[in-house]
DNA sequence: GCATCTTCTTTCATATTTGAAAATCCTGTT
DNA sequence: AACAGGATTTTCAAATATGAAAGAAGATGC
């Protein structure tokens, strides 16, 4: 062996040897049969060895052509590495700030709308405030109302209904948030129409959930928030009072950015899929 | 990224990366400098990233190159393997076959005279007759005599010179091999000539030299083989009647078969070093 | 300041590689 | 037996890549 052997050229050895003759190789990598023909023969040539027993229907690998194969099977890993390599520059972080169930609703289904391939990577950041949005520091906030400030674009999902929820029905009394940490709307609600109802507290909406699910008391969520619990039942009427349009908002100047309206799009499929958010009426 | 970039490409920015410049890497890869700036500039559009600052004064990496060079490091490894790999058919096994301490020199000093790249693989075999030579089950034995047989052929290499050494002056008895392994010319002398002198014995040559440098006797040893041992002196004349030429042995019609041709030389020039054999007088 | 050296980029003629088409050789089906 | 399909190799025109030469822009030394 002179020089060494190109590494393209062993890559195309390692996909003939994988698809067991040139016609396979040539459909898993694009190059011709001709030119495969040519560059195995070439390669064989170069490394002074006989990979392939060349037999009236193809290509069979030699001993020697099956160990050289061991030998590269590394260059898929490399490959794969190389590729996510040049993806994560392309890949912009979409900063996204959501509701508590909202959020975990669109990290148990991104999955239907978002793909290693896609122009962005979901970020998601604590914030309420439209003041982050204006500032770029938040590039998508779902949000319980239209955004005023002119800066700000809205695009309106689906509208979103709130029930109480309890593991059966005839439990009384709700779990809630401590009153330090009641800044949603439906925690706000009960503390405002029903104080006398609460029967205990936590000091996180998930560990409420836990204490309404354990037969504690009541909790109330999106209805969409209660579909991943099937042991929670709707325990009560639906509360007018919380139900609202849910709102997509980004900066105004951010919404022709490739990843951010890559997101956006993304996004709001997702939010409006019925099935998804509405499997209960 | 649209397809896969070719590894020949990640090759030559490796090279690029490791030379500081494009000047370096045309040298170290042979490549033109015009083609190594358009392969780097297409490198770049490909994956989508900056891989270099480009100075006055030639390339910098960039973080992101000096990132990807990283993760192509494993390379070098893989180029290494591959030429080992065609390399390893191009060699021939050459069946040595030599005493103990012979063959102990000989692996500890072949770097002299073997390289990864030499036409020959040298391996080492448990042989004493010169039949296994004649049956071509031995392709170069080394000897304490010339050959008798027409079909062997010999080449003397040195006179061996033979002595007693000890851990100190006026250590008295001898170590040696239990008799049922006494097989060497040095372990039946002792035995024909001063058996009353066998103050311990070992099963095994390595295991006798051991017990000679605790103190607890001498040991009759090739005085080439004492060199490793700076704690051994001679602890007595030179024994006459073991000293003798040292034969490097192969069948007649092998001699001229490249590999061997080329292990004879080689052993032949390791063999007569005087300085590497006889640094004691 | 000027000459020389170094490094990289671009142009252009030449060399090399590619894919479409044709040819060859099987195997399987009717 | 004839035909279709599959796999590979070879030929040839077109496409692509290469290296020599020229040019540009610094940096260095006298």
């Amino acid at each position: 062996m002179k020089e060494d052997a190109s590494l393209d050229d062993l890559a195309l050895f390692l996909a003939v040897a994988e698809a067991g003759g040139l016609s396979g190789a040539a459909r898993a990598t694009g190059a011709s049969v001709p030119t495969l023909s040519r560059r195995m023969t070439a390669l064989e040539a170069q490394l002074g060895i006989k990979l392939f027993a060349r037999g009236k229907r193809g290509y069979a690998l030699s001993a020697r052509g099956r160990e050289l194969a061991g030998e590269l099977a590394e260059l898929h890993a490399l490959r794969a590495r190389v590729r996510r390599f040049a993806l994560r520059d392309s890949q912009a972080r979409v900063r996204v700030t959501a509701g508590q169930w909202t959020s975990r609703f669109i990290a148990l289904n991104i999955a239907q709308v978002w793909t290693p391939e896609s122009l962005w990577l979901p970020e998601f950041v604590a914030s309420n405030a439209d003041a982050d949005i204006a500032r770029r520091e938040v590039d998508i906030g779902i949000r319980n109302r239209r955004p005023t400030q002119s800066w700000l674009a809205g695009r309106k999902t689906i509208h979103l209904r709130y029930a109480p929820f309890a593991r059966a029905q005839g439990i009384d009394g709700f779990v809630t948030l401590q009153s330090a940490q009641a800044t949603t709307p439906s925690e706000r609600w009960l503390r405002a129409t029903h104080p006398e109802r609460i029967v205990t507290t936590a000091n996180s909406a998930r560990l409420a959930l836990d204490l309404a699910r354990a037969g504690i008391g009541q909790i109330i969520l999106p209805v969409f928030a209660a579909t991943g619990y099937p042991d929670l039942v709707q325990s009560g009427p639906d509360i007018e009072a919380l139900a609202h349009d849910e709102w997509l908002v980004s900066h105004h100047d951010a919404r022709h950015d490739p990843p951010i309206r890559a997101a956006l799009d993304a996004l709001y499929q997702l939010l409006c899929d019925e099935t998804l958010r509405l499997t209960r009426s």
